[in-house]
DNA sequence: AGCCGCTTGTGAACGCAGGAACAAAGTCGC
DNA sequence: GCGACTTTGTTCCTGCGTTCACAAGCGGCT
């Protein structure tokens, strides 16, 4: 009917879901409003940032006044459609995999697992947060079933682009990629890639940059 | 001399990071040499960005040939500091904790655990890849005594801020944040946050924002 | 030796994100 | 009822990142 999304930058969605991430917190805790400023700094951003951000949703603060906490929680929850909860698979069952299936905060947030997957024998059947680990064979089987639109990939790095294969073959429209390997997708599949050698990489790098007066003398080879 | 690093772009440090991973694999395969096309396509980035990251390390490819794997790998690593070990300290042994310290990828890039940490004393004791998990109250000692500069926190969002001074005060300059929280640190310390739900929520969007958009026919204004 | 094709490295333009300052608007106090 | 203060929403501007396009340089072939 409107045009209630133009377009939000990516980097500002990123945001949003930070904001309502404080905002329940905000709520739980019994607060009814908050300035942009106090949100600002809880979400760890500039405040005239904050504001941008949330003046793509429409005007929705009062002027002299802030925010009502309930009401942009509700307004940011619908934007980013987490209002209704999304089916979600997850292979490769190992350390990660399983840490995520576990992870709290992705069924606090309206992501729920429909289905856990792993290759190997000895994992098949496991029970990890109350959902038994099936074999990578009734994956398609699964998808179809649930109507699952996001796959996450725990896998080791070998088999990661056959198993995005085979979940976009089953349907799957959004992956979420852990394995250290820039996956190729057919069009209209989005995968996002979290690297988490690189983010420590890059926190080392910054260090040492800084850090000209570490304790390791340097020496020129 | 000059200036051999100048300043290189945050941006431009996480890809090469991933090059240097591409680069990795491709010497265990036997290459010699790669182009900038095919190297890119690997990494998942533009060519000519590609070409441009690697002009920040100067000269360092032939034309009409491309570049030498071995010797691109090891500038790389070079530049970003790989080549000597550094000693982190792991603070929250949970499931995701758990999974850190387990990691292969960070043993193999130059990154070593010299300690794991937890207050839980049920946790305490245990041994996670070849490591036994400390008392939270030994955390100043072991900093002390490896000289441990990164820090990572995967303790739940409640006491991730205390965790966080506690490093800050031990001496660690760096802290990787995978706790669903803004960390306030001193100045000097570098904070650097991953949050899964955020990924997830920002890939839903992506998927939601194009599910509606497909079926909606556009229409010239 | 000279030419040709291939690939790198760099320069410029475009678009985007971030930050600061300003105007609008609503509420509280008098 | 009116003024002033507080806070939002917007606009401008600066800087960065990304992309495209071209010139420079090197190897191979004739």
């Amino acid at each position: 009917m409107n045009q209630p999304r133009p377009r939000i930058p990516e980097a500002t969605v990123a945001r949003l879901a930070v904001y309502l991430r404080v905002l329940t917190g905000l709520a739980d805790g019994g607060r009814s409003s908050v300035s942009s400023g106090e949100l600002a700094s809880a979400a760890g951003v500039n405040p005239a940032g904050l504001r941008k951000d949330l003046s793509h949703l429409g005007p929705c603060g009062v002027r002299g006044v802030g925010y009502e906490v309930a009401t942009l929680r509700d307004r940011i929850a619908r934007v980013l459609g987490v209002e209704r909860s999304r089916a979600c698979v997850l292979v490769g069952i190992g350390n990660l995999g399983t840490a995520l299936a576990d992870y709290a905060g992705f069924g606090s947030r309206g992501f729920r697992f429909v289905g856990l997957f792993d290759a190997a024998p000895a994992r098949v059947g496991q029970r990890i947060g109350g959902q038994p680990v099936r074999p990578i064979e009734e994956l398609d089987e699964v998808v179809a079933g649930t109507a699952a639109t996001i796959g996450v990939i725990a896998t080791p790095a070998e088999v990661a682009q056959s198993v995005c294969d085979r979940l976009a073959a089953a349907g799957v429209r959004s992956i979420l990629n852990f394995a250290p390997l820039a996956l190729s997708a057919p069009a209209g599949v989005d995968v996002r890639q979290v690297d988490l050698s690189v983010e420590l990489q890059v926190l080392a790098f910054l260090g040492q940059q800084r850090g000209v007066a570490a304790p390791t003398v340097e020496v020129l080879a």
